[in-house]
DNA sequence: TTTGCATATCGCACTTTTGCGATACACATT
DNA sequence: AATGTGTATCGCAAAAGTGCGATATGCAAA
């Protein structure tokens, strides 16, 4: 943001926004179906799979990382990535009551 | 994007990453809540809660309603905004079916 | 018709995101 | 020890996002 106001919102608000930010590429979306595919991937393959250079794949699991969202393991002179079956749950439950909570409000009124 | 390779994904992974970045930012956040809470809204209002001026206000606005997420409506010389049911239901089914099919694959497996 | 009001749009500055090549780094192989 | 391999990080350039004041626009009231 030109200058930050994030100060000025609610937590919650911002933590659904930060959410939806590491999901707002979707490279990452990629990443993340490829790592649920194949339980786990190793950074070579997901570069061969993605239309990006070696270093940008590497930027975009950095985020997904610090999101939370994968975890890294290395062994070797390879590293391999994975989900983290507890922060998808949470941040997908997040999600969920989120668009509940909206449409909760909405089904009790007809009109706009 | 630096230089746009949305071409190089599916159409899926750029319906979900679109849809994820019409929510990464507090205020659209806050904005939705706030359009689910009263039903409608009409615009002077939100910015009048939102910690962002007029203009910045209107912006999101639009951006929202590119995203099909809100309708607007001209009264007067006000106008309002409201959520469409119809298109968030897609948006919330879109998000569940995503994590729900990380997850099934997930659970089939527990290495990592 | 003039004036005022509510909202949208424009123009600009600034920040963040994205992408990539080059390089650093850590481990393996020879 | 030297070399190769796979990944992360750095530095830069370009693009997109954010925010706001100023202005335009369209309606309403006087």
């Amino acid at each position: 943001m030109a200058f930050n106001k994030k100060n000025h919102f609610h937590a919650e608000e911002i933590f659904l926004s930060d959410f939806a930010r590491t999901l707002a590429h979707p490279a990452r979306i990629a990443i993340l179906r490829k790592l649920a595919e194949n339980n786990k991937c190793i950074v070579g393959d997901l570069v061969n799979d993605l239309p990006l250079a070696q270093s940008t794949v590497s930027q975009h699991l950095k985020e997904l990382k610090k999101a939370g969202l994968i975890k890294g393991h290395v062994f070797g002179t390879k590293s391999s990535y994975c989900i983290d079956p507890e922060s998808l749950k949470a941040f997908s439950e997040a999600l969920n009551e989120f668009t509940e909570e909206l449409m909760e409000n909405l089904s009790d009124r007809k009109e706009c």
